[in-house]
DNA sequence: TCTACATTTGCAACATTGTTGCAATAACAT
DNA sequence: ATGTTATTGCAACAATGTTGCAAATGTAGA
């Protein structure tokens, strides 16, 4: 599925910087940065309208946001770059060695015993080691 | 155990800003961001001090941070007022509605089940929805 | 108690990520 | 093609954190 397509389909205004964005994630293995996303697409916008349109994204579930740390953010989309997968919360792994990011699509958090009254909403979980190609 | 006394145990030097912010700590029921810490220490310290000083704190296993999102980042002992508890690793809580921060120590984290190749180091836990004193 | 030395602090400058207000621009329904 | 509304670009600002370096401080040992 293309950028027209999916912004399309989500009732969202098809504008250059939306479709730039999809593009670089589509074209990304892994999630990037905003600065890694602005390089790849030749720092061709601001990156106010980055922040704006990551949310509009966001908000209409075509992307999802991890926050591995401070100072390391990333933005990984919903849809693959051929099938319309609606992923469900999944935990994340980042490697400490070569910082990459990775869904792990097969690990859903939770459910979790929480005190009582207490009312979960999402939650997030983030495995920090190394990966396959870091290991000796 | 008082701040001089953790310090002393951990072979660090007991200096006016470690021991304010761990007396802040102390002082406080749940986790607190850096202004808020420096609030409760009157600003007297520098914020570049109070980064320094939470990272020896950390490296000697005295307190931990909680990133629960971008701007969203507090600091907690781990040690209690009175005892001499070495936390082990566990999840939290953040509520969407009143901000407040909870450690859940009775929640572990884990073990995943990684890909091949994959090794775990540490992994973060953040469970957001509404707390007792917000769900109606 | 004093001294010397290594550690820690304070200050200034800067980096990164993100937000807000507002006018100019672009998208799209008609 | 035009009008209406959403979106963008720009500028200014905010929050959190980092780095280099000189001055101040803590502490071990004399
Ligand atoms: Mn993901
Ligand atoms: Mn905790
Ligand atoms: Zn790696
Ligand atoms: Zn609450």
């Amino acid at each position: 599925m293309d950028a027209a397509e999916l912004l399309h389909k989500h009732n969202l205004k098809k504008t250059s910087p939306r479709v730039a964005i999809i593009e670089a994630l589509q074209s990304a293995k892994s999630p990037m940065s905003e600065a890694e996303i602005s390089k790849l697409m030749g720092n061709h916008y601001e990156r106010t309208t980055f922040y704006r349109s990551a949310q509009t994204l966001e908000e209409a579930g075509l992307l999802h946001k991890i926050v591995v740390d401070k100072l390391q953010v990333r933005y990984a989309l919903n849809v693959g770059r051929s099938l319309h997968t609606v992923r469900t919360a999944h935990a994340h792994f980042y490697c400490n060695s070569c910082h990459e990011l990775i869904c792990l699509e097969h690990i859903h958090p939770g459910p979790y015993r929480l005190p009582a009254g207490f009312q979960s909403q999402e939650s997030e979980v983030i495995i920090k080691g190394l990966c396959d190609k870091c290991t000796l």
